[in-house]
DNA sequence: CGCTACCGTCTTGGCGCCAAGATTGGCAAC
DNA sequence: GTTGCCAATCTTGGCGCCAAGACGGTAGCG
């Protein structure tokens, strides 16, 4: 009877991990794959019922959130989803940029075989689903190349970093893709990255994946600010 | 009757704030201030004793810093103080490098008459209270440096996450100084980003900025782990 | 007919209680 | 003398209730 109304939410990711913090996850997910959009209100009596939990727990997951800038939180007033705007997007992705570049230098120092094959057959794949224009899958992908290069840096700091700045852009990530030739043209900025990889060529690496956040932020910079609320 | 025990922590900062957030930065300052030390625990009662609050407030104030990482939870055996390794300090600051130059090249773009002032003010009280060997105000002015420095750079994103790097790292901020030569070398780096800042040189204000942050963590690496604990 | 003030409702903010798990000390047995 | 077990205690985990503030609708007044 009490989780047969779970709307919004499909409760189950929360089994065994501590509370609030489980809950900021399953919310942090419901956020950033789209179950709730942006400045939607977050109600934490409903939000409590669709994870099964009490409202204590869903305000610290809230103004965990908060701190993430995944929500925004006023005196009173409850909790919406943080809508970023374009311009906020590029300035994540500036920082994402600084950050990247730092990691991808240690990933070309410290390439390894597993890694190496795993990225090849990550861009193979990219490859792949651009010429099926499959651009959803595509995306994935490129969410999945970034990460296993991370992996490969083994730097907590910068992961934990780029994780929180991943969240707050990934609505973007999935709107650049579908300006006409972005797609071939990220294709081709892994593949360089990839390459200097390949050659532990740290500096070509650093330069390669500079070069493709650039080019992701001036695709950003490209989309129009939406609407202003009114 | 209620406040008189106030051990700990003296509870006047959280008027007028939002509970959670509140107690979490009143927290997160008597951690990085040492009121709390490293493996310290901290327990949910009483904290909420100590800031006239109560547990479950505190707990989201502990989530949140967990996810700080100023804090450590374990579940069922309550939260400490987080310890960090000179080993994660390093990396922490390696991050904070990274972020740190793309600060100073905007920063080195748009430095104003105002901040131009700020900065030669603080370099200046630096050089004094370094002749004067007060180090302990000598950190706080370097604090204040950086901070100018970010102010002037206007990036929101870079600035929240260079304030999580440095609450983590503040406490070898204070262990670097003290190593014998070290504030002579931190003085003339400064000295240095300063003179790039003024003459609006954004690649010598990167390389300068890179240099004090590359020599910063050479330090921190010679700083030896503490004993394992037993 | 329009504006304002009031009232009801909804949601957040704050708090204390009860149950479950962990830790520690004492006691007994080997 | 040492070791293992058990119980008391402490702390966390989870939950619901009550008060305060914001929002919206309606009625009354100008």
């Amino acid at each position: 009877m009490q989780a047969l109304f779970t709307q919004g939410i499909s409760a189950p990711a929360l089994s065994g991990r501590r509370s609030i913090v489980a809950v900021a996850e399953a919310l942090r997910r419901a956020i950033t794959t789209g179950t709730y959009a942006p400045n939607e209100r977050l109600v934490e009596e409903d939000l409590a019922r669709s994870l099964g939990t009490n409202r204590a727990v869903v305000r610290g997951a809230l103004a965990y959130l908060e701190h993430e800038q995944l929500v925004v939180r006023e005196p009173n007033r409850g909790a919406r989803v943080r809508a970023f705007s374009p311009a906020e997007a590029a300035e994540i992705l500036e920082t994402r940029a600084a950050l990247e570049v730092l990691v991808v230098r240690r990933a070309a120092e410290r390439f390894d075989i597993a890694t190496a094959r795993a990225c090849t057959a990550i861009v193979a794949a990219m490859r792949a689903r651009h010429a099926e224009h499959d651009l959803a899958a595509y995306t994935e992908l490129n969410t999945q190349f970034h990460r296993a290069i991370l992996a490969c840096a083994e730097h907590g700091t910068v992961v934990r970093l780029l994780t929180l700045l991943h969240a707050q852009a990934v609505r973007y990530q999935y709107r650049t893709v579908l300006v006409p030739g972005r797609a071939a043209r990220s294709l081709a900025e892994h593949e360089a990255i990839l390459a200097a990889l390949l050659a532990h060529d740290a500096d070509a690496a650093e330069s390669a994946m500079r070069a493709h956040l650039d080019s992701v932020i001036a695709t950003v910079r490209t989309i129009a600010e939406p609407r202003h609320l009114g």
